[in-house]
DNA sequence: TGTAGGCTAGACTGAATGCG
DNA sequence: CGCATTCAGTCTAGCCTACA
């Protein structure tokens, strides 16, 4: 079969499954409905801001702007003063569905279901053909601006305009034109959304700007930026021969004794010896050369101690 | 000489046992 | 039967060591 030809067809075939995955899982994503997609765009957002400032141990300071620009077809403006995103990371962060920035992190964080912010420049992109507009800065006094939309095909980032400047300013902002969709100040609507965020987030000042102008402060009601949630180690008995062959591959461990102690909630250097005397081989080597039989032995033996 | 992993001692947590 | 005390064992911080 001719090369040219059959990659010619996967790339259809690609093309073809992102937005068809998109379109597939609409209602999944939260993209059902003219009012709660718009109101999912403004989660999207804020939840997005909310973690950054969260994990930056910053006062969250939002603003939500949701404009009118003619029947069904919207402008959402969401500001914030977190700690902005890194200039090359922006196309992954907006421009690519299904990045998994969290995979190996066992951390409990807001919005890691569905497809994240890039869900937005998609759906944005779907229904107003306009590309998503971000303005950021880590507060080093240059200021990017990107515009860009999702390359379907490669599900990549297709950057259009990036502009650099400098500005004393820090956080980000996400500007994108939405068709289709209806504003209501309702239960489904984006200001009920906002209001119960603010509730939730005593933290954070959020400002809501509705289509018709009204401006409305959710002022925080606490100083105090809620402790991070602490990483949990998994527990060795809930982990797979895969699980611990992945985890072994990525360690940094000198040796396999210590990457166990080191990755695991309740293993010990005492428990490393029981494992020690029930596996073959030697617990000194490096973690990163464990064969698929090794970690066989090694799942094996927790499961033969108490933990 | 600096940095990252390893080691160890003290703090803390959870469970078990004993006493009221 | 419930609460408190004690003890075992894990967790964590800080220092040490090895390697680049």
């Amino acid at each position: 079969m001719d090369v040219l030809k059959a990659e010619e067809l996967f790339r259809e075939f690609r093309e073809v499954s992102i937005t068809e995955f998109f379109k597939k899982n609409k209602a999944h994503l939260g993209y059902s409905g003219k009012i709660r997609s718009l109101t999912t765009v403004v989660h999207e957002l804020v939840t997005n801001s909310l973690d950054a400032c969260e994990e930056a141990r910053i006062l969250p300071d939002i603003l939500v702007e949701i404009r009118q620009l003619g029947d069904e077809h919207y402008m959402v403006k969401e500001v914030d003063n977190g700690p902005g995103i890194l200039p090359k990371r922006v196309p992954d962060v907006f421009g690519k569905m299904l990045a998994g920035t969290k995979f190996h992190r066992n951390i409990q964080l807001r919005g890691q279901q569905g497809i994240g912010v890039a869900g937005v420049t998609m759906f944005s992109q779907m229904t107003s053909g306009k590309p998503i507009k971000v303005k950021t800065s880590i507060g080093n006094g240059k200021v990017h601006e990107f515009e860009l939309m999702i390359d379907i095909s490669k599900n990549k980032a297709e950057v259009l305009d990036h502009l650099v400047y400098d500005e004393n300013w820090r956080g980000t902002q996400v500007e994108c034109e939405l068709k289709g969709v209806k504003f209501s100040l309702g239960e489904q609507g984006p200001y009920e959304y906002v209001r119960r965020t603010a509730i939730a987030n005593p933290h954070a000042r959020i400002v809501f700007i509705d289509p018709n102008g009204k401006k409305t402060i959710f002022e925080r009601s606490s100083d105090t930026i809620p402790k991070p949630p602490i990483e949990i180690k998994p527990h060795p008995k809930g982990i797979t021969v895969d699980d611990l062959f992945h985890m072994a591959k990525s360690s940094t461990a000198r040796k396999v004794s210590s990457f166990l102690v080191s990755s695991f909630a309740r293993m010990s250097p005492k428990k490393v010896k029981e494992i020690q005397s029930k596996v073959s081989f030697d617990l000194d080597k490096n973690p990163r050369k464990l064969t698929w039989q090794e970690c066989e032995e090694i799942i094996k033996a927790i499961q033969e101690i108490k933990f």
